[in-house]
DNA sequence: AACCAAGTTTCAAATAATGAAACCATTTGC
DNA sequence: GCAAATGGTTTCATTATTTGAAACTTGGTT
C-alpha cells in the first residue's frame, strides 16, 4: 500500500512515465531500457499507450520521447485544486509587492520540497526555478521550517532520506546537526538558509500551519549576500508570519472553493 | 491510432483521471460514477489506483478527489522539455520588458490553445492566467494566428471543432467568418483579438514560424481599450516580428538542448 | 429499529498483458 | 560492397490481470 509498484499495470506504466521524466531529456528507447525492469516488449508498448495518449511526446527525427503537453494541461488542474496555490495567491502577490524580494510557496512531498509558486524580486533576477520544480529538504529554508513542524513520527523517516549532499560549506550534512536546526527552528517559529545550498543566496522561511498544528506549506523571502544579511531578512519575520496565518484561515475557512468559474475564463 | 480510449486499461485509467480533472473542483466518488462509463466496482479501483500512486489526491473528511501532486512533478518536466518555454524564455523576457504589457506564450494543442508562458504587464494587473491553462483557438489571438499558418488539411478538422460560441458582441461566430479572417492574418503576418473573448481585452499576435513554414507557436501582447487600442498594439509588431524570429531561431538550431544540470539546481 | 444511499469487497468468467523468439531496418566495421 | 551488429518492431501461445454482477458493509436518516 506504499511504494510506486503494486497497482497492476497502469501502476507499472507510470513508473515507465518517471523513468522518461527523470532524465531531464528527451531519451531513446534503448537508453530506457538499459535502466529499465521491464523486458523489451513491455516496455516498447508502455512508451506506444503513453505516447498515444499524449502523456509522452515522441520526436521520430531523434526518435526520442520526453514528458507530453497533456500533462501541462493536467498539472494546471492539479496546481488549482491540490495546492494551497490559488487560496494563497492574493497574500503572496501581496508579501511580494511589499518585500521588493523573491518569494516562494513550497509543500513538501515526498521527502522532497516541491514549489508551488514564485514571484521574482525586481525584474532582471532569473534565478532558474519555477512552479513543479522540486528540491531537498534538509538544506532549503521552506523544507528546514516544514520538517521541524512536522509531527516527528512523520518527519523521522523522511530525514532518514535525505542525502545530505554537502552543496557548500554550509550545508548541515548529518542527520544530528539537522535535527539541532529543526529544534532552534520549533523554538523560533522560523528559519533561515544560510548559504546552505547555494552560495551567496539566502533566505528567511516561515512555516503555514492549520489551526491544529498540522504543516500545509511554507513562505520563504529569498536574497543574496550582495544585497543583505540575516539580520536583514529576519526584518521580514512579522511580515511573513502575518501572510503564513491568513493563508492558513483561509485555507481553512475555506477549503476548498466553490468555483464558479465556468470554463473558459479569459486567459 | 486517434482517440482516448483504445491503448487498454491504461487507456482508461487516463480517462478516469482526465474526468476528475475536467471537473475543476475535488469530486465525490457518486458524482464520477454517474457520468462514468465504468460499472461501479471498475470506476472505483481506477481511483483507488490513481489515488495511490499521487496522480490524484483524497480528501477523506470530505470523500473527494483531485489531481494530484505528482503531476505538478510531471509537469514541470514535461513543460521544460516538451515545449517552447524554456527556449522562448529569455526572449519573452526581453520582450516583456520593452513592451511593458502582458506578454502571452501559447501552443496549440488539439483544439485548444495552451498557454505555456506568461509575463504580467506592471504589477497590479491580476488577470487570472496560468501556465497550462486553455482556451479557445477561434476567438483569441494566439489562437488564430496559429489556426491561419497550419496546413489546411491540419486546421479545417481543428476549426470544425470550435464551439464558436459568442463570448462578445465581436467574437467571429461563424466558421465563414474565421475563415475570412484567417486569410487576413496570412496576408498581414499577424492579427488581433478585437475583443473577441472578452471586452474590454485586446491583443496583437505573431506566430512562431519554423524555417519550413510549420507553426511552432505564438506570442501576444495583450491590453485594455481603456489604456490603448488596435493601432496602438501595432507598434509592436516589429518588436514582435524580432522576438518570433529569435525564438524561431533558437528552436531550430538548438532544438533540443543537452541540458548539462546536474539535478538539484538552486529553487 | 428499519430504511436508504454511498461506498467497498467477492469471485468466477472474460480479457488483456506478457516476453521469448523471430523479424526488419539502419548503421558500422572490414 | 558485403557482413555483422545494433536498435527498434512484431508475433503468438502462455499467464496474469482486469472485469462487473451481486452481495455486503457503513453511516446517516426518518
Amino acid at each position: 500500500m506504499a511504494r510506486g509498484t503494486g497497482d497492476g499495470t497502469v501502476g507499472k506504466a507510470l513508473e515507465v512515465l518517471d523513468q522518461v521524466a527523470s532524465f531531464g531529456r528527451p531519451v531513446r528507447f534503448s537508453e530506457l531500457l538499459a535502466q529499465s525492469a521491464f523486458p523489451k516488449p513491455t516496455l516498447y508498448r508502455f512508451l506506444q499507450t503513453l505516447t498515444n495518449q499524449q502523456m509522452l511526446s515522441y520526436d521520430p527525427d531523434r526518435q526520442t520521447y520526453a514528458p507530453g503537453v497533456r500533462l501541462v494541461r493536467l498539472a494546471h488542474a492539479a496546481w488549482e485544486q491540490s495546492t494551497l496555490a490559488p487560496i494563497a495567491r492574493p497574500h503572496v502577490n501581496a508579501l511580494s509587492a511589499a518585500v521588493g524580494e523573491t518569494v516562494h510557496l513550497a509543500q513538501l512531498d515526498h521527502a522532497q520540497v516541491l514549489y508551488i509558486d514564485k514571484r521574482n524580486a525586481g525584474q532582471p533576477v532569473e534565478m532558474y526555478s519555477q512552479a513543479g520544480k522540486v528540491g531537498p529538504a534538509y538544506c532549503t529554508g521552506v523544507g528546514k521550517v516544514m520538517l521541524a513542524f512536522t509531527d516527528p513520527a512523520a518527519a523521522d523517516p523522511v530525514i532518514a532520506q535525505q542525502s545530505f549532499h554537502a552543496f557548500t560549506p554550509h550545508t548541515l550534512s548529518t542527520p544530528e546537526a539537522l535535527h539541532d536546526e529543526l529544534a532552534d527552528i520549533r523554538s523560533n517559529g522560523y528559519g533561515f538558509d544560510r548559504e546552505e545550498h547555494e552560495p551567496g543566496i539566502i533566505c528567511v522561511a516561515m512555516p503555514i500551519l492549520s489551526e491544529t498544528g498540522r504543516v500545509l506549506g511554507a513562505l520563504s523571502v529569498t536574497s543574496t549576500t550582495r544585497r543583505t544579511n540575516l539580520a536583514g531578512l529576519e526584518t521580514y519575520v512579522p511580515i511573513l508570519q502575518d501572510t503564513a496565518a491568513k493563508i492558513a484561515r483561509d485555507a481553512q475557512n475555506w477549503s476548498f472553493p466553490d468555483y464558479d468559474t465556468k470554463e473558459t475564463t479569459r486567459i
